[in-house]
DNA sequence: ACAAAAGTGTTTGAGGTACACCCATGG
DNA sequence: CCATGGGTGTACCTCAAACACTTTTGT
């Protein structure tokens, strides 16, 4: 332990960032969690995360963390909330003994499961994937930062084409509902106390994602068990082409 | 100035809250801005804001600030977005002269423009309203804040009952237009760089608004220049009831 | 042959959009 | 009487929702 310190005429907080990366895991929407190694909430779970350093912003320092606490590393990060509310952390500073004011800038991703391998390192025991409707005590307030995470992820894959990046570059229509109903079933379960919840139709929703004009049909086949089904893929360019256009999309066509 | 100075172990940032203050003074859109009466930045505009104290959330310390130098009060803030590129602010710490990391979190409200005398107090040289389409030169990364302010205005004006917020109780139709246009028309301008706006139409959307059922007509009547029409009301209740039973709202009934 | 998954179409109702003429008030 | 703003209806089209039988593959 050094004893450099830091001085300042005012006091400051301490910030950190935190992240909520989602997955989906055959069936279920899946968070990844630390088990954390140090104090304070030792051994309890956590979002991945930690202290922002001076020279690197806030994604950067939540990209750093989720990388040196878990492995994944290179994803994309959208801000979710900044969490300040006082005593939301114990910690107190480690040379003068007062307690630390610390806010969290927390982060929200979506990735495919299958192209990252997780590993603990750092500040974390362990690292795994909980699914969001069994999740383990959490430390800190991180479980009201994983309620609203799921309350924006569903506003979100309403409007905006996020499932692709749960799903690898080919994906059959069946795989892609699979990401809404996880998403949708997760949300009824855990924000809304649903006990229960009913998929969406198989009909309806290929037409409406055909629709969309940026899901495309390609000359490939998915094969395993049962009849084997055709590919898609999520046609990037066009989406742009109409988020140009788009700029107004209500009470106008 | 007093010599009191903070010790910490590790590097600290400061930490701002800044409000985006909206509201509609007859046909435009209009921003709350104060003219810096302080270094740096001293006599540029900016939004209201300022360093957030240890014993006050961050949405505390975004009121506190605005009541200080504007001298509006009492609102309802939405957090929107923490800043945090470095460099965005230039302020060195007054006792070490080391370079201060400041990040910013950003909120927006939503007022009604004559219920507020905005009266310059405090670290603010003057404090005036802007019309959207016609802002100063802004200090720090305002500029950055504020579209980012007006492109979730135009999302959420879309889906939530905030055009309310910056009207009387009672209303007619034609004042709760002017609202969407403004909006629209600045977001138009600003963001989108269009050089035409064609506003709404009058029936649609008054059809629209009323099958929304928490826009109610009540017995009353406008007066002024011209035919007096009905005035209507933003039944909150029947809003806050819709709210609860439409937690999923594309792909089922 | 059986289990598992995929392909496929129609009907109905709701709501978005375009569009124009007449009416009540104040000055 | 005129300027200003408000009241009002219809036709068309798109899209969401409900709904079931057949086909292909692997075992």
């Amino acid at each position: 332990m050094n004893d450099l310190a830091y001085i300042y005429k005012y006091p400051h907080p301490a910030v950190t960032a935190d992240c909520v990366v989602f997955a989906i895991d055959g069936k279920a929407l899946n968070i990844l969690l630390i088990k954390r190694n140090l104090e304070p909430y030792m051994g309890a779970w956590a979002l991945p995360g930690g202290f922002i350093r001076m020279d690197e912003t806030a994604e950067e320092g939540a990209l750093r963390e989720l990388k040196e606490e878990t492995g994944v590393e290179d994803i994309y990060l959208e801000q979710l909330h900044t969490f300040t509310a006082i005593g939301r952390d114990p910690r107190v500073d480690e040379i003068t003994g007062v307690p630390e004011r610390v806010m969290t800038i927390a982060f929200m991703a979506f990735i495919r499961q299958d192209d990252y391998s997780v590993v603990a390192g750092d500040d974390a025991a362990n690292a795994q994937w909980f699914p969001v409707n069994n999740l383990p005590e959490l430390a800190f307030d991180h479980r009201e930062i994983i309620h609203m995470a799921l309350g924006q992820l569903r506003n979100k894959i309403m409007y905006e084409p996020i499932a692709f990046r749960l799903l690898n570059k080919k994906f059959t229509m069946t795989q892609l509902q699979v990401i809404y109903d996880a998403v949708f079933e997760s949300c009824a379960y855990v924000l809304d106390n649903k006990k229960e919840y009913k998929p969406l139709d198989r009909r309806n929703f290929q037409k409406k994602m055909l629709s969309l004009k940026y899901v495309v049909q390609i000359n490939e086949f998915s094969k395993g068990v049962g009849r084997p089904g055709y590919l898609f893929t999520f046609d990037e360019k066009e989406y742009k082409i109409q988020l140009d256009e788009k700029k107004m999309f209500v009470f106008r066509k």
